[in-house]
DNA sequence: GCCGTTTCTATTGTCGACAATTCGAATTTC
DNA sequence: GAAATTCGAATTGTCGACAATAGAAACGGC
């Protein structure tokens, strides 16, 4: 008989018939639990408990872990093994500064590559996502958030610009979400947001531009106190084991 | 008796003695490779084989592989393994553009929190190397390139923005190294770079921005021409295995 | 009671084995 | 002759085993 490479009656119940490959399975599972900072920051991962937990090997999950070492939400030290990364204000504030200089290429390039169509559609897009925005979880409205950017970035025709800014939102996902909770109406990102795109429309970059830049740099202004509610929820938060 | 976990009579000869830890060698070792492009472009990697050349097991292979993929310098498909990136000029443009953007906000940085002493250490470690350069090998001369941007990155006092450039660099480092060795001389860079450092000494942010600018547009404006240089070289250098 | 050793335990690093999948070549079919 | 098929060899995916290392605990000297 064949072994069963993936007990497919998963952990407790069933969404089974899903036959993912466990490599890609894995390592997307991990980054999620990293960029929820369901691992507290700093804390040693143990590899045996994460395998255990998600119900195979040690060797898919250290593939995994090393993949996530370069995207920086893990840290790795030879013979101690992987970690968890740490959460701090600066680092938050250095990758917005560098996340704003991306973005502001992001529209201009976009502005200049963009056909009309595309960018009525953005705006089209966003202006459907606002009127349902009181329906959306804070995940999702998380999620809405970050498309537009990953929307924009994709217009600008550079996919190597859209990598970098992807993976600075992998890291300020955490913050990000709460900030979405904090406000939670979330109408001055909404206006900004329109703002923007209608000056994408008129192809009017210096402005888009600006007003980008100005986008970001409200979220950092307060970008210490959202750090420590963050932290406290995920110091207080034990509701997942 | 024990097992010898690493043969440490190696391949051919005797660098012995050398108790480094063969995961951080073996990543170090591909990454290598993979930078230089001792994998033809989009060729599939063979895990035994390559582990058998390094005389290890596939399991740090794998991890190191894994690793270089979210380096962008490897490619992963599921159940296929482990290819090396492709090599071709749309990437070198696409990623010049974001190392310019990073750059010009790198040296306004710099200019803004590097001290008086900082700034000096830089100009003299670049007339010393610009004194000696005919002395260095085409691939010190590339590493003298690189760290003058990383400098300059170091002295932004933004580790995230320093990471970027790095990782830009690495994945520019083949074509750089072209050029280096095209010119050979390399005086316009060596003359653009002093007049960089200059304009950082006289807190000149604007000029410093479009100078750089200015440094790496040159650079991509015969990145065509470069590519296909670099493509006969991996094509034509058979001198390694 | 505190600091430096020593021993023991938990965890990581690497390996070889084997199943599952893919690749390539030979073969057949149209 | 070209395209589809079949089958065998090569390669990847995952596992369990065990050595080496780090960390904790017990011990002893002061």
């Amino acid at each position: 008989m064949l072994r069963p490479r993936q007990s497919n009656q998963d952990n407790n119940a069933a969404l089974a018939s899903k036959p993912i490959k466990t490599g890609p399975r894995v390592y997307e599972e991990i980054r999620r639990m990293a960029m929820d900072y369901r691992f507290k920051p700093n804390e040693r991962i143990n590899e045996v408990a994460l395998a255990a937990r998600l119900n195979v090997s040690r060797s898919p999950i250290r593939e995994a872990l090393q993949r996530l070492v370069t995207e920086e939400l893990i840290t790795f030290q030879t013979n101690r093994g992987f970690f968890c990364r740490g959460f701090d204000v600066d680092e938050v504030v250095n990758l917005s500064d560098v996340r704003t200089v991306l973005e502001e290429r992001s529209v201009r390039l976009a502005i200049q590559r963009a056909t009309n169509e595309e960018l009525a559609a953005l705006v089209d897009w966003w202006t459907i996502t606002m009127a349902r925005a009181d329906s959306f979880s804070s995940t999702e409205l998380t999620a809405r958030d970050e498309e537009f950017h990953i929307r924009i970035a994709r217009l600008s025709g550079n996919p190597e610009l859209a990598r970098m800014l992807e993976g600075i939102n992998t890291r300020i996902h955490f913050v990000r979400k709460i900030e979405v909770e904090k406000h939670r109406r979330l109408s001055t990102t909404y206006t900004e947001h329109s703002e923007i795109a209608r000056a994408m429309v008129s192809r009017d970059a210096d402005r888009a531009a600006r007003l980008m830049h100005d986008h970001i740099a409200i979220s950092v202004a307060d970008a210490m106190s959202t750090v420590r509610e963050g932290l406290a929820r995920i110091y207080i938060d034990v509701g997942q084991i």
